[in-house]
DNA sequence: CATGAATGAGACTTCATTCAT
DNA sequence: GATGAATGAAGTCTCATTCAT
């Protein structure tokens, strides 16, 4: 899943016979590159063409227009993430381990996935119809929000978790990691698995029924 | 300031004469308009000179070129949803009160200024440098992450919030009230003041040392 | 080598498919005329495009931008000039008589390469670097000049030429040929072929040691 | 008639009434300037207006519009530049001193008159009319020729000039000078005294009846 | 008389998309 | 299947020229 620097993924071979899925595989990982390291207005077919060491055309061969190659792109980022963060990550656990867990999880996507988020964010909130129309707003995160829901119910029906309205809670939550994320991306500096505790302190201490159980001992606190 | 969603703003008058002032006010309104509405890849300066009624040239005439009106727009419209929270927001009260305060200040605007919001959060995401690099990453809420944590560490003083990482929280906070805009422009059916006062009870009981006294006890919870 | 003033050169084809060295002449050639015909200052790209019978996008699939246009054309031009000029030039010949036969060779020039040599020197005069700078000044004509010394020197060793200052020589002497051609583009009814002669008279009577052998006997002076 | 480098010419006072014969000097030496420093191309009427310190409005007020103010500016350079060359030239003094003087008071307008000769062969060679036709080709220095064939004529039926064709050796002789010039101006590192004697020599060595007369003797020749 | 705001045409350039080979 | 030549629309920006003030 990684990326060479280069232009050319491939080895320099012309007229390079692959199948469907290769190439579409090709396409997309050369979209997710540049949109990450140049952005969403610099991805034009030509660049991305380019970068996957193919011709203009043959874009075209596997997609209907620049848009689809985006969308494309963009679902088949969305899977790569979730199941990134869902890998190894035991759901019987008790809730609030849990949370902490993914949320570790999450803050390990910025070494392993950095550019897969960007241009996932990149493209979300870019993309749109002809007519000027969002393609796709928060309604994509639906599917993540309810699983993040049922956690949280199952949360408060074991007694672990307090009151809280669930939605609200899921929307800052998810908002919370994005947030991370963003922040490191602009201060690379940032000690990231100390932030991922620290963001996991507030958020259980929010929802814990009995917060005292679920500080992270590990870590002293900064003011201390 | 409220915008008619017509074309041309102004009577039908040829060669109507503005001052300088005025003239960029009505560009960078009209800026945000089109931003806001048709999304920023769609903002070119011919869409934003007709949304303004007044040639493409005339744009040139008090802009250095298109990144500058971008820049100034961005930088204008920073400036007015700053003084729309900050206006009547009493921060010498007790923090958890300014806290509640801020972020049904911050809900409130979605209906005054949602298009400022739209517009804000895509030039910030997509105003990149000739070479490609953002040209505004995240470092542009350094003022505003510096003011909440102070607020958070008058807080932590004065004895009404717990320990935590003030950095952290502030991000938190900040991203929270994002996602609840962002939220609420994808669901407008949802219902603002109630999603403003479950967001506060989630965070003040992650933050304060008392929670129980800063629940909101108005608005029952949708679980029951 | 000739052009047709028609505007589209070829058939009425649509998407005529060409080699890269075909198309990139036909852009130069076009861009020859345009200039020749139409001074510098209207050869837009646009006006070239349409002169070649191509779309304006195909030019710059071809060449980096219009500075690289004009740059181009202007070294294929001088190459085509010089090879003009030196062709069946016999340079072991008594330098007298090559620097006539050169003279002659010159004056033809404007018969065959008319808009060539007015495309060179509008160009040569016109193109600047982007800060406004001549991107070409004489500099340009040192080969020329160097040539032309060698040739003087040659005839002072070998006696047939007097002791002149070479370089002042090689300027004057190309300057009278320039002159002789601008002058009869703006005087077309002009006997070049006389013109020619008279000149070389001129200039070999300058340069000769003994002025009296070169002279040319066949044409009768106009004073007498 | 020297120019300050400052844009300005004129102090700074706002609204400042000339009578219309200053006004359009002051516009004319702007253009100049400009033309002579950034190339025709460049010279756009903002940019003489700035150059002169005035509005662009006002350059309309008093040229009919930018070829006028061109073609005005052409004229009034070949006027200064003419004068500049005849003054004090005693045209009664014997041909071929009259000749060496000539040569050496138009060496000397590189130093005096560096940017109107500049400009005026800029001029010259780019203004056209709207359809295309060079405005002015070397018509222009028509007045220039029959002078010189005047004075070459005296020459000849005094006794002190050879015979040639006045016509070529007028252009001859006025390229020639032009192109010491041109040459000053790509290489100002050139020793201008040396070279106008140099190419006195030469020019005088092609017309004179006994050239051994007329070779300066001050100056040795490079070669010995 | 003088300014500079305003316009509209046109210049250069990029890019999605098509299509001959 | 694969290429890249070719097109045309649109975008950014400049500039001569007009005109309200």
């Amino acid at each position: 899943m990684s990326t060479p620097p280069a232009e050319q993924t491939t080895s320099g071979k012309r007229r390079q016979r692959l199948g469907e899925d290769e190439r579409r595989e090709q396409i997309v990982r050369a979209a997710i590159d540049v949109v990450a390291e140049e952005g969403f207005a610099a991805a034009s077919v030509t660049r991305i063409a380019k970068r996957a060491g193919i011709s203009k055309g043959l874009v075209f061969h596997y997609f209907a227009d620049k848009g689809d190659v985006m969308e494309q792109t963009l679902k088949a980022t969305a899977v790569t993430i979730r199941e990134a963060v869902a890998a190894d990550l035991d759901l019987t656990a008790p809730v609030t381990e849990v949370i902490r867990a993914a949320i570790r999880r999450a803050a390990a996507l910025s070494s392993t996935h950095s550019k897969e988020l960007n241009a996932l964010n990149q493209i979300t909130q870019n993309l749109r119809t002809p007519d000027g129309a969002p393609r796709l707003d928060l309604t994509a995160y639906e599917d993540t929000y309810q699983a993040q829901e049922a956690l949280f119910r199952r949360g408060q029906d074991e007694g672990s978790l307090r009151h809280f309205d669930t939605r609200v809670m899921a929307i800052t939550y998810q908002g919370a990691i994005d947030m991370m994320l963003a922040y490191f991306e602009a201060h690379p500096n940032t000690d990231l698995d100390r932030y991922a505790d620290a963001l996991a302190d507030i958020l259980l201490v929010g929802m814990a029924k009995h917060p005292e159980k679920v500080e992270n001992p590990e870590i002293p606190k900064p003011g201390r």
